[in-house]
DNA sequence: CTGGAGGTGTTAGAAAAATCGCAGACTTGC
DNA sequence: GCAAGTCTGCGATTTTTCTAACACCTCCAG
């Protein structure tokens, strides 16, 4: 029985370089060692990248699958559960709480990044609360 | 001269107990040490706190200012600039650079917790973002 | 003036994190 | 079958972070 793996709920602070691939994995969904090490910014040798996925498997945030020879490293928190808890972290720590102010500085930014269809579904979003909450 | 004052850009990354220190200041915007220890979730000594609190001036993500007696510290990096990066960067890791996906899951969320007057603020947003780019 | 309450600075040891090297196993091409 | 290349496992070392005790300063009440 491997009672190391402890679902990551809260409590788990990570480390500094945990954290840092904890983003790689979660931007690329699922990754090797050497992907890590490649978007890794400051370089560590590739030992030293195995070692920290290991302990990060250890600690229950990811897990690994073989792919013929190679570990293929995910997250074990789904992304959109992940995001979920980042995004209301964010929210708290930088926006009062406030969702609408989070939205002004998305849309102020630079709007430019949205296209016409991104801009369409939101306006669809923001009739659809509306009408939820009238 | 305090050459040890440098700015945090980039290439600092933060020791987890550094960062939900800076969370905190950047929640309240500015705290005593008492303050800080307060909201800190796993509790440490005053004393403990007013060390970190040091050492986060001298890496130069904070500075403090006396009132009076005592040290009100408060993030060196300015609230509105701190919040981009850290959206930049949340955009980035959990949703793929797309802001539109990020308003959706803001607005998707608990749409409850958005009155009438923000919709009315992102709606004209929208708007504005829609002729900039046409 | 004197004592206490409440702040801060400094320093040193414990604990955790980060780094890397080396050995062994397993494929792949010749 | 053999050599080269690649990958994992594990241990040891160095660096950073965390923690807290102790000394000193300043203000205010009595």
């Amino acid at each position: 029985m491997t009672s190391r793996q402890r679902p990551p709920s809260g409590g788990t602070p990570l480390s500094k370089r945990e954290r840092q691939i904890m983003d790689i994995l979660y931007r690329r969904g699922r990754a090797t060692a050497a992907e890590v090490q490649a978007d890794l910014a400051g370089a560590s040798s590739y030992s030293t990248v195995r070692t920290q996925l290991r302990v990060l498997e250890e600690k229950g945030h990811a897990t690994h699958a073989e792919d013929g020879v190679r570990y293929v490293y995910a997250p074990t928190v789904p992304r959109h559960a992940a995001r979920r808890t980042a995004l209301r972290h964010l929210v708290d720590t930088f926006f009062e709480g406030s969702h609408a102010s989070v939205v002004t500085a998305l849309l102020g930014a630079d709007a430019g990044r949205l296209s016409d269809e991104e801009l369409d579904r939101i306006e669809r979003l923001v009739k659809a609360a509306r009408k939820g909450q009238p």
